[in-house]
DNA sequence: CAAAAATTTTAATCCAGATTAAAATAATCG
DNA sequence: CGATTATTTTAATCTGGATTAAAATTTTTG
């Protein structure tokens, strides 16, 4: 057994109390959304009071903000990874969509829905909406090269991404913790929502 | 002055400009989200100031209701029109895609994305629930219907209502009135959403 | 263990935006 | 036309939840 010498790099304390904070915040606004969440909701859940949030987080914008900077980084390593491991276009985009919601449903889940970001403050509201324009185009590069490789049929890549994409974003809309429903999603959205790509027919 | 006063016409100035409001509201929640939306950026789209939507409306809340009730109407009617049409399952989903997503980039758009069902006052939310319940079931039954007929592959019914429904919900979140946008949606995304149903391959 | 640092609570204040009442204007009607 | 009704505005108040400062508690450290 490796002793852990690792003790500095362990999460600490407060990493840890943040993050659990960022999933209570996440269920809340997808939940209840966020004008119906108030701090006191989200503190509940963590057995805590509404101004105890302020010692982990500026005010309630930086908390959706920090939701949003978790679903971001989320859907970008679930795409990193699909990209290192797909054989072709299309294998990366069914890769893509399992990971994807692998995560949502999963451990790391639930994971925030972005619906509130014209309310963030300016600076942060410009990098969530970068970051989310990137992992579009990245998508969408994604299935120019199944339409280069064959591996997808020509379709619009625009609207088609926004489709496969819409059906993901939404899902933490209506997945909330139970178990079977959790491994059903995972079992089917990949063939659901890449089966109208193929080229075959 | 003497403006045309079409008696045979129901609709009254009074509904007119509520209807107008609806849209606008539509608009701004969609756009702003609801915390981001303050009742001065509805009336202002309106050219009228905030206190006067509470002419036609008695609160907030209220608003966002009938904007969800618009939403659902809307929704049930292309069910409808799909149901009455429709050959078969699959052809009564295609034409159910469509014709929603016909009228959500259309004339009547834009509808409101239901994010804050929550915040509704009980009795309100518990009338959009059931609403949304009942479509849902609806749109389950064509599936099954489809399955039934041969013209849709056996699947798990309610994944794909879910992955099908996530895409469509999600549309208001991405069109914002392009024209060139809004006819490729209505091209593509009854394809898109449709081509993992069939059991041919 | 005591002292320092980290975390949380208590108890206020603050404030943007919802809401309201009364007054003003516009439309319609007899 | 004037009178009545419909619609909008002006000018306040109201309010719930966000926010803050200081005090209390818990955890860590040496």
């Amino acid at each position: 057994m490796a002793k852990p010498i690792l003790d500095k790099n362990e999460e600490t304390r407060f990493q840890l109390q943040k993050g659990r904070m960022l999933r209570a915040a996440a269920r809340c606004f997808n939940e209840k959304g966020y004008s119906g969440s108030s701090l006191k909701d989200v503190a509940r859940i963590l057995g805590l009071t509404d101004a105890a949030l302020y010692y982990y987080v500026r005010n309630k914008q930086e908390l959706v903000y920090l939701c949003y900077v978790r679903a971001a980084e989320v859907a970008r390593e679930s795409l990193d990874r699909a990209i290192a491991e797909g054989d072709n276009g299309l294998d990366t985009v069914v890769r893509y969509i399992r990971y994807h919601v692998e995560v949502m449903v999963g451990e790391r889940g639930p994971v925030a829905i972005m619906s509130e970001i014209p309310s963030l403050e300016p600076a942060h509201r410009e990098e969530i909406l970068e970051v989310s324009r990137e992992h579009g185009a990245r998508f969408e590069s994604v299935l120019e090269r199944g339409v280069a490789d064959g591996s997808i049929a020509p379709c619009d890549i625009r609207m088609t991404g926004n489709a496969i994409m819409g059906a993901l974003n939404w899902v933490p809309k209506w997945f909330h913790g139970d178990a079977g429903v959790a491994e059903k999603v995972v079992a089917e959205f990949p063939r659901i929502l890449s089966a109208g790509l193929r080229p075959d027919r």
